[in-house]
DNA sequence: GTCTATAGATTGATAGAC
DNA sequence: GTCTATCAATCTATAGAC
């Protein structure tokens, strides 16, 4: 149900009421219990549903690398797979972000092992950057990951299609992730004096 | 109150009941109604206490800076202000990231006028970066900010202060975001080919 | 598959005693 | 300032007609 996941992701679970989804679905509320059992039933579909267009977008976007893909390629094929699985399924994923806390013990821990398979398919990617020597030692790996993570899940409060596609966005943000954002033209700062002196 | 944001930000402005907010406090429900005249009232006090300590935290950073502060002194400024306030206040913040869209429209309106002050602080931030020449000009500004703001309100997620200061993290963020993730012994990617090739 | 009608529980809020 | 008691509205869910 579409019109649920929409609901649910910008009222929230409780706020969302049967008769509201019925009333989008131009139905009446009774009428939801003949396809799903229950409220509960009915936000834990929606959820698995967000969960897994996820995943199987990314995986998705692995299948269509070549066979010699470096863990750079990989790295931005997850990228962009999950950035246009935000925005393609916006409100399964947005609920699927927003609504853990927010749901009954039971189904919470049912989405809590979902979310298994997304942390593992990142941490791979992850590791193989480290392994093939792509990040550098001195940077926390666990924190690189959350500095990604965060900036990707940002991007469904801010991406307007016609301002630029998800491929180019892509492309600045692992510029910017690799290469910085300092100019090449300027030495790499004197920061040693400067953090003591502001900290 | 204190409780009543922890509450608001878990579960939700509607799920939250006056009942259990009372609950959490040791009182009745009907006693809440000599502090607050109602639950609008209750969650925009919350809400604009959470946007105040925001700003008013990153205020105290800067003045906190020596005159001759540079760009990115105020930029590490910000960003140890924002993510020591998220830790802190971290109840209130997160019910003011994560209620917007749930809130009735009359206290939703006034939130939003409330969010321009810290739009305006960060823009000016990004603003200085740029013109004092810290940022590489095919960076798209907005992007770079989305791509800071997202990995500093993550920081509510995942932060735990016996794994490392909220300095020291700022430190290693700001080292990736100027200098990039790259290692500086490896060439700078050969990375025309290999994006051509897997997009 | 969708409807009307309604049961039973819970909600925000008020009145008035202490 | 907090309580008990209660109201009107609204919620999820069910029963049974069509």
């Amino acid at each position: 149900m579409r019109l649920a996941a929409r609901l649910f992701a910008t009222q929230g679970y409780t706020a969302t009421t049967m008769r509201v989804i019925a009333d989008q679905a131009g139905i009446e509320a009774a009428s939801i219990y003949y396809h799903f059992s229950s409220k509960e039933e009915l936000v834990d579909v929606v959820m698995e549903h967000g969960a897994q267009s996820i995943v199987q977008h990314i995986n998705e976007h692995f299948e269509a690398l070549p066979p010699d893909a470096n863990a750079v390629d990989r790295f931005k094929a997850a990228l962009v797979g999950q950035m246009s699985a935000l925005i393609k399924f916006g409100d399964y994923a947005l609920a699927h972000n927003r609504l853990l806390t927010q749901l009954p013990d039971s189904v919470r821990e049912r989405q809590i092992k979902r979310r298994e398979r997304h942390q593992q398919l990142w941490t791979t990617v992850f590791d193989d950057l480290r392994t093939q020597g792509y990040l550098r030692e001195d940077i926390d790996i666990a924190l690189s990951r959350v500095f990604v993570l965060g900036f990707i899940n940002s991007v469904q409060t801010w991406f307007d299609p016609k301002k630029g596609t998800l491929d180019k966005i892509a492309d600045q943000f692992i510029t910017m992730f690799f290469e910085g954002a300092a100019p090449a033209t300027r030495p790499r700062r004197s920061r040693k004096k400067e953090l003591s002196a502001s900290s």
